[in-house]
DNA sequence: ATGACGATTTACT
DNA sequence: GTAAATCGTCATA
């Protein structure tokens, strides 16, 4: 209802902004055979470029992994971590401006049952057991569900027809349902590591952590 | 060429 | 709580 693709105009903003608007936002995957992939956006964090020793782009390092970082705004930066991981990224800001928000979490929408599939890395007992709050509570593992990786580097989120944002334009999430808290796993990013660059809904029993909690003692 | 490590997840003590 | 899995990237030589 009132949905429409977000556009290159929607990306072009600072990456807090930006992560803040993507909450509530619907990430939508399309695979090659057709299949629909999707999921609400429930949690994300901001990477400041330049001046943010967490970033990738971090006094302005720039290589081939990180080069989508300085591609115009709404360019996906999809890499590759720990050896068996993917963490999916928006670019934001504006072109040359390596800015972007890391989308850390989804409440699954649409194709659950392939996206279990897809999570169960064919054991049939795990798929069975996992949990609908263990599908996508957690940027490797939305990368898992939704089949993201890096085939899909440098995307163009406004134009490609296998990955874009679909944006409820009369409705944003305000600002009292989002936790605003420090970002996860970056111990060695010095005083970056204090800053407040996540957001989540605070509701969501999709969000990938919780300060002070282990995610998985948390209730079906 | 080599070694340390990572914007993570999972299983296990 | 701790540790293993697993390999691309990066800094150093």
């Amino acid at each position: 209802m009132n949905a429409e693709r977000a556009t290159r105009r929607f990306f072009a903003t600072d990456p807090g902004s930006l992560a803040k608007k993507l909450i509530g936002q619907t990430l939508v995957r399309v695979l090659d055979d057709g299949t629909r992939l999707a999921g609400i956006i429930v949690e994300t964090e901001a990477y400041l470029g330049q001046r943010d020793k967490a970033a990738h782009s971090y006094k302005l390092h720039r290589s081939a992994r990180n080069e989508p970082m300085y591609a115009p705004p709404g360019t996906a930066y999809v890499y590759f971590t720990y050896g068996m991981h993917h963490c999916f990224n928006v670019v934001a800001g504006a072109i040359d401006e390596p800015v972007a928000v890391l989308i850390r979490a989804l409440e699954p929408q649409e194709g659950e049952s392939l996206i279990r599939l897809n999570r169960s890395r064919g054991d049939e007992r795990r798929r069975e057991n996992l949990r609908i709050s263990d599908l996508c509570s957690g940027p490797g593992k939305l990368c898992q569900a939704l089949h993201i990786d890096r085939s899909l580097n440098g995307v163009d989120l406004a134009m490609d027809p296998r990955l874009f944002i679909l944006r409820t334009k009369t409705r944003r999430v305000a600002d009292t349902k989002l936790t605003n808290t420090v970002r996860v796993g970056i111990d060695s990013a010095g005083d970056w590591k204090n800053r407040r660059l996540r957001w989540y809904l605070t509701a969501s029993p999709h969000v990938s952590v919780r300060k002070g909690q282990n995610p998985r003692r948390q209730p079906v």
